[in-house]
DNA sequence: TCCATTCTGTGAACGAATTCACAAGGGCCT
DNA sequence: AGGCCCTTGTGAATTCGTTCACAGAATGGA
């Protein structure tokens, strides 16, 4: 049972029960719309125009909402900052995460690169690769480590959550020793099904799937 | 009506039926497998072992499968390389997709330098950034050009899909210009709702939002 | 040839997620 | 203060996707 001091619009009750992968996706967009319409200064929003800004329907909005508390106000909206403060608690992001980039390749360079990561509080703390003429090399603030001293990087930096951009052979070998490493999330851009333990969360960015599904939409509708 | 050929075992008449994405998802993704164990030497693949290899149940794969078309021998399990190809030709995939990267930018360059797209037959033609000072620099076997030529270069192109990699304020724009080109599938790394038309279809990849759900799984089980 | 074994294909049952529809709460104007 | 309008919160209904369970096809061995 979970001690932990949540605001007083939070259920605890609900909190532990099964919230969908869809639903948290969407919870992570609202949020993103909440603070783009707060820096413009817009401080009340209707679950109806927060459903057409992100692309699904009021009853969804509130539906979603609801089965974490009741943050608006009827006959007027949702205070814009509030909620948003909200949604950052029970996405988990009213602190910042310890992220090691696994894999210094193309898409790893380019994660590390990309500033949109730090900017949400996941904080890129260690860089691993398998090629010594990488090893050593510096990548911003951080020195680029090798792999073979995963496990012990892992710890010593307290990473939570690793990125993997390896190659899919040598995801078994690594995956074994992230786990073993401590670390309990996995953003995995390698196309193989990762074998994890149940308490290891998993979230798959596979790029050239979603490409392959768009050339499966297109060959439906395509010809005429 | 389309009256394009199809092999044997495809139904015509549940062609036009609603697949669901999690389906064509995973249709994707019994192809790698096939492709990765057919390489490997294996001709025959049971539903069990598909499903092992890509986290799903047998009765999942059975179903996918059947949506399509019987492609597998009763007692004996699915021919790799004959399965294999069956599902090129339902995904589109038995032809190449000629694909403009919209955003020259971190995620652009790596996606472009990635080479895993063309080895899947997507064929990167184009490239456009709004950056004069990129306009003109050459990209493997393309010019970067100017994005204010956007709807010119797609037609003359003949390009397919689009890759969007740009900022998220710059999408209104860019998106319905994309759309004036005569392009009917976008993969989307920006990360805001796109309004197309219904004969367009769009893919999403937001790495910041799958990260977020990392957060809020590792909140919900974490502190204990 | 016949039986035992294996694994597919698929209706039916089930469960999960979305949408509907409306009662109840809140603000504003007169 | 009272009435009207607006929007939330939520059970109920519906739709959609997954899992179950088994009949039927294919193979191999006796």
């Amino acid at each position: 049972m979970p001690e932990r001091a949540f605001t007083a619009g939070l259920r605890l009750d609900r909190v532990r029960l099964n919230i969908s992968e869809s639903t948290v996706r969407r919870l992570s967009f609202y949020l993103r719309i909440l603070e783009k319409t707060g820096d413009a200064g817009v401080d009340t929003l209707s679950s109806e125009e927060l459903a057409e800004r992100t692309g699904t329907t009021a009853a969804q909005v509130r539906k979603d909402l609801s089965l974490f508390g009741s943050f608006g106000k009827r006959g007027l909206g949702y205070a814009v900052p509030q909620l948003a403060s909200e949604l950052r608690e029970i996405l988990g992001l009213d602190r910042t995460w310890r992220v090691a980039l696994v894999g210094g390749g193309r898409i790893g360079s380019a994660l590390f690169e990309y500033g949109g990561f730090r900017h949400r509080g996941f904080e890129i703390v260690a860089v691993l690769d398998a090629d010594p003429a990488k090893v050593g090399t510096i990548w911003g603030d951080v020195v680029l480590s090798d792999i073979s001293n995963l496990e012990a990087v892992l710890r010593a930096e307290s990473v939570d959550i690793v990125v993997l951009t390896i190659p899919a052979e040598a995801v078994p070998d690594v995956l074994d020793r992230v786990v073993a490493g401590g670390v309990r999330g996995i953003l995995n851009f390698a196309p193989v099904q990762l074998r994890v333990p149940s308490d290891v969360t998993v979230k798959d960015v596979h790029m050239v799937m979603e490409l392959e599904a768009l050339s499966f939409a297109l060959s439906q509708t395509g010809g005429e």
